[in-house]
RNA sequence: GGACCUUUAGCUCAGUUGGUUAGAGCGUUUCCUUGACAUGGAAAAGGUCACUGGUUCGAGUCCAGUAAGGUCCA
């Protein structure tokens, strides 16, 4: 075995180990009947993405999930793969066509998307290859894209499907129009942002009574032209005579609008009137319908104002109208007033600008299975951690919206409907849409083809990806569902992801589910996933969310080449709560670092410290530890390693991960190295304790390795080997973990019973190192090893610090330890195990001495005080329960010992 | 307007059903290159647990309200 070198260097390791991973095709799922499944399907990035931090952090997670369900023995499953992204990848393409001075349209729909499927071969899917360095066991003969022709079919069976159910229909109505993407969106992909913008106050001029007017407030003024009515309460006094009369429309091609009631006004916003412009806002669209107002659109699709805005504005845009209009509103004496305001506006998530509320035809779907989607959460079918959550997504299926499906886009999935030549699909009816003499809704398409055209929209992304966790292993071709194992694999097991997808992807995954996956079966055998973990969002250190546009995040394969992939993965989950926003810090990661470097030194150590056992299981460590032979330090240990174990098992029950990561940290770093293996060093110099002592550091390192492997499985593969835990050609998770029960039935019967007396003992003993040592350091002798230190005590205490002298005597870097009946006049400090003396050949400087005995004794008095205030309470000792009372009592006695014995040396000083 | 989250050491955060003297990492101060590790070791300083009230023998923890910050939905 080739010798542990000086400092972990993760580049050549990370490599190496990747390597030999994929080359043994570890991370394939099987199915196999004998094993539990373990499924996660991954969140698929976007084509276009690139890795950030928040990928990092989930991408871990179900690496870490994934990880340690291979090392408990089940047929874990990881399936990777991307998203096609229809706005952000055509975005991206037509970027840089326009670097060529070209648009889509120069290229036509079938070249154009030659160019994407082009961009996508080339330049797509990095983000998977950036995943491999961060250690991601996928299993990558697996990966999928939402645009494969399998995948494909899955969508358009799903379409027709839905279709032929009566969930999908085609209807005229308000959508949020891109001006920029010049697409329809759902209402999900509509972000609002506070603006502070103005209102403009507008008034209109009875055409029967000139000279009164009526005033209303718009932040619109450029839609004015479209304006068809003003609608006011009807039981508003001030407009009680006004109702049915006409104004002038303020502003395009002369007209007379009727001032019209209508309960939904508003009275005590503004003047209490409003104007209705019916194709410009969702509220008017309604008003106008209730009244059969006529509709008129002065905009066009990218957002320019057209003829029906009249002369003056036509061909603005809708900005630049805006403040024509106003600009034409005073000349003509009808702006009354301009007012700053504050409101929100939806913007279009993609591109970033105020969407316009538009009348087009789309495609719209009910959504299926919504009561069921519910019942499954609320039931606890699916489980959310952290729980709150689901409330969140009951709120939204309560309230929720038909969903439009249709995309104004090429990059897509294109709805397989046909529409019989020669017909207008803008005046087809609904009874038209029936008739398959003029519409053709079908996988294949229309035997005849050429009598049809077919429908130029593109379907929704999200509508594919709601099909990810069964349209990824093969659905609905039986021989292929056979072949990935579908059945074997799903439901899936736990899915991560952010809150911010609850409703794009969540939701709609659990009702896809439901609806595709099964029929007729219960609700367990339909849902996508048991677990949903809801990951929080990174933030920078003043708390603002991640935007390449700050330019606040750092790039993750930058800090995998400084801190090493597994130094970035164990940070970022140490600094993970569950469910709770992320303040990135880079010194955390470092500490990653660090941790491995301390691990891997900790093994370096082992190496050197004597040759390997038969280290090839747990059975054979077993064999070699020596119980007769074990001290309170082996039994502590080994205490300390059980309560690990098992309370890394509940963390991972419980969804906390970086509570599982704290665990691990604390018991390698303060137990092990800091505690067992320096007083193994004493040990180690005795023959007859070092194989025990050696075969123990063995049975840490091993199940440690084991534990800690799922959140850094490089450094513990390679440890794995160089120990030689594991034979050539085999990894660490060919072995499957033990846990705390198993390894204490093993020990049991090789005749070892922890000593819980020992490990109780052994606390007292940290304690006499540490109050010695402090001892120490307030005498500035903190780096002397050859002091003496006496210790006057009982005999039952005596024992214990007989039983442990030569390692006490190395742990508080003394030159011996003794004890006397008496000692008078030296420093001294109170331990749990008696008082302990600095034995100093010079003088003493009794004044100062005083002071910090006289300081220590003050502070002892103020916990008596505080504890016999509770003892004297009748209330505490007639109500508390007896446990807490005695644990009182018993503090009490110690605390007033602790007392008469600094009393005692401070009297000593005279 | 509705819902949810956060407020604990200089910073970032733990603190599980209420029960000894509220913890960790980083940072700070002092000391130490002792044969695993200076990516390290030892010691220390540092907190009226946002505020007000309530429940309780006992509240960082439970309840009500207030304030500040944040997120989502209207």
């Amino acid at each position: 075995m080739a010798e542990i070198t000086k400092s972990y260097e993760p580049r050549d390791v990370e490599k190496k180990w990747y390597a030999a991973w994929l080359e043994a095709r570890a991370f394939a799922g099987k199915p196999d009947p004998a094993r539990e499944p373990y499924t996660i399907v991954i969140p698929p990035p976007n084509v276009t993405g690139v890795l950030t931090m928040g990928h990092v952090l989930n991408n871990t997670l179900q690496d870490i999930l994934v990880r340690r369900a291979r090392l408990e023995g089940k047929a874990a499953m990881w399936l990777p793969g991307t998203d096609h992204a229809g706005i952000a990848t055509q975005t991206v393409v037509e970027r840089e066509l326009r670097k060529q001075k070209k648009t889509r349209h120069d290229f036509g729909r079938e070249k154009f998307l030659e160019k994407v499927w082009e961009w996508r071969h080339e330049k797509g899917g990095i983000i998977l290859e950036q995943l491999r360095r961060l250690g991601a066991s996928c299993d990558w003969d697996r990966t999928q894209f939402t645009m494969d022709p399998h995948y494909s079919e899955a969508v358009l069976t799903v379409f027709v499907d839905l279709f032929r159910k009566g969930h999908i229909y085609r209807g005229k109505r308000m959508v949020n129009w891109c001006p920029v993407s010049q697409t329809a969106l759902s209402d999900e992909e509509v972000i609002m942002k506070p603006v502070n913008g103005t209102i403009y106050r507008v008034r209109y001029e009875r055409t029967d009574a000139p000279g009164l007017f009526v005033e209303v407030k718009t932040t619109r003024p450029e839609t004015i032209p479209g304006d068809v009515a003003i609608a006011v309460h009807p039981d508003d006094p001030r407009y009680a005579g006004w109702i049915g009369k006409t104004v002038r429309r303020a502003l395009g091609p002369a007209a007379e609008i009727p001032i019209i009631a209508d309960a939904s006004v508003d009275k005590e916003f503004g003047t209490g009137a409003l104007k209705i412009t019916p194709a410009h806002d969702k509220v008017d669209f309604e008003i106008g319908g209730r009244h059969r107002l006529p509709i008129i659109d002065v905009l066009n699709a990218n957002g320019t104002l057209n003829d029906l805005a009249g002369p003056d504005l036509a061909g603005l845009d809708r900005f630049a109208g805006r403040k024509k209009a106003a600009e034409l509103l005073k000349e003509r004496g009808a702006l009354v007033a301009e007012e700053a305001y504050a409101n929100n506006v939806g913007y279009s998530e993609r591109a970033d600008v105020p969407i316009e509320p538009r009348l087009t035809w789309q495609w719209w779907l009910r959504y299926p299975k919504v009561e069921e989607a519910k019942a499954a959460v609320r039931d606890g079918h699916i489980k959310f951690h952290p729980e709150r959550w689901s409330k969140v997504y009951l709120h939204w299926l309560e309230n929720i919206q038909d969903w439009c499906i249709s995309r104004q886009l090429w990059w897509g999935h294109r709805i397989p409907v046909w529409y019989r030549k020669g017909l207008d699909k803008e005046k087809l009816t609904e009874a038209d849409l029936a008739d398959a003499a003029k519409v053709h809704v079908s996988l294949a398409g229309p035997a005849d083809p050429e009598n049809w055209v077919q429908e130029d929209d593109v379907l929704d992304t999200w509508a594919s990806s709601w099909l990810w966790p069964f349209a990824t292993m093969g659905w609905p071709d039986e021989t292929k569902m056979k072949a990935q194992g579908l059945d074997y694999f799903y439901p899936t097991t736990t899915l991560v992801t952010g809150p911010d997808i609850i409703f794009f992807w969540v939701a709609r995954m659990i009702m896809a589910g439901l609806e595709f996956m099964r029929p007729g079966e219960s609700l367990e055998r339909r849902i996508p996933f048991k677990h949903v973990y809801f990951t929080g969002i990174i933030r920078d250190q003043q708390g603002r969310k991640m935007s390449k546009s700050l330019g606040n995040s750092p790039d993750p394969l930058d800090l995998i080449e400084k801190y090493g992939a597994d130094g970035l993965r164990f940070g970022i989950i140490s600094i993970a709560p569950q469910g709770q926003d992320i303040r990135f810090q880079e010194d955390r990661i470092e500490s990653g670092k660090n941790f491995c470097n301390k691990l891997w030194n900790a093994c370096r150590f082992r190496q050197m410290s004597g040759d390997a056992g038969d280290n090839s299981s747990l059975a054979a460590i077993l064999a070699r530890v020596e119980p007769a032979k074990f001290d309170a330090d082996d039994h502590a240990i080994l205490d300390r390693l059980l309560a690990t174990t098992r309370e890394v098992d509940r963390c991972f029950f419980a969804f906390e991960f970086s509570a599982a990561v704290q665990a691990l940290y604390g018991f390698f770093w303060n137990d092990f190295c800091d505690w067992y293996v320096e007083v193994s060093k004493s040990k180690l110099q005795d023959p007859g304790t070092k194989a025990n002592c050696l075969a123990i550091q063995d049975l840490v390192l091993r199940q440690t390795l084991l534990l800690l492997h799922p959140f850094i499985p490089y450094i513990t593969e390679e440890l794995w080997h160089q120990l030689g835990y594991g034979a050539a050609g085999t990894f660490i998770e060919d072995v499957r973990l033990d846990n705390a029960s198993h390894i204490a039935t093993s020990s049991h019967s090789r005749g070892l019973v922890l000593d819980l007396a020992a490990v109780a003992a052994v606390e007292k003993l940290k304690s006499f190192v540490s109050i010695a040592r402090a001892l120490k350091a307030e005498h500035n002798l903190a780096s002397r090893r050859d002091v003496k230190f006496l210790v006057t005590t009982g005999d039952a205490e005596w024992c214990v610090l007989a039983g442990n002298l030569s390692k006490l005597v190395r742990m508080a870097g003394a030159a011996e330890i003794v004890r006397r009946d008496q000692v008078d006049g030296a420093p001294a400090a109170v331990t749990p195990l008696g008082t302990v003396y600095l034995d100093l050949a010079s003088t003493v400087d009794v004044g100062a001495e005083k002071v910090r005995l006289a300081k220590e004794l003050e502070q002892i008095s103020k916990h008596i005080a505080g504890t016999e205030s509770r003892l004297a309470n009748q209330a505490f000792v007639s109500k508390a329960p007896p446990a807490v009372l005695e644990g009182a009592r018993k503090q009490l006695a110690e605390q007033q010992a602790k007392r008469a014995e600094l009393e005692r040396l401070l009297k000593s000083l005279g």
